[in-house]
DNA sequence: AAAATGACATGAG
DNA sequence: ACTCATGCCATTT
């Protein structure tokens, strides 16, 4: 992975986020590894808050903090929507947490950055 | 221009 | 096992 500017920083966050087949989940820690671990898990968060305003659409419900915790359910329509949402992928969530997390959790640095 | 904030992670006590 | 403290860096007030 070449060196990621500040705008393809983004973009590689999305992307890789766009990269996560239905019905598996990563993690900001990991997509921050994937890009080097540059900006941190933070900014991978930040991005995700942006994430509404770009196209296509970012599964972002696919992505959960290293606890396998919808961190970020607060920030989706309704307070379940990212629940219903892995739900219908096959994903089964309980107390918002994911079920089997460890199971299903897709490394990006194992399938892109290698 | 400086300080505060945030969808996190990791290490230490 | 749980809680507190620190690092990270872009965006906003």
């Amino acid at each position: 992975m070449p060196v990621i500017d500040r705008k393809d920083l983004y973009e590689a966050i999305y992307d890789i986020v766009r990269q996560v087949p239905r019905g598996r989940v990563t993690t900001y820690g990991h997509i921050a590894a994937a890009i080097g671990m540059k900006s941190g898990a933070r900014m991978v968060g930040y991005a995700m808050n942006h994430c509404h305003r770009i196209v296509p659409e970012v599964p972002a419900h696919r992505v959960l903090n290293r606890d396998g915790l919808l961190t970020g359910k607060a920030h989706f329509g309704t307070n379940d929507e990212m629940a219903i949402l892995l739900r219908n992928e096959g994903i089964n969530v309980t107390d918002d947490r994911v079920a089997d997390f460890r199971a299903l959790l897709w490394d990006p640095a194992r399938e892109i950055g290698i």
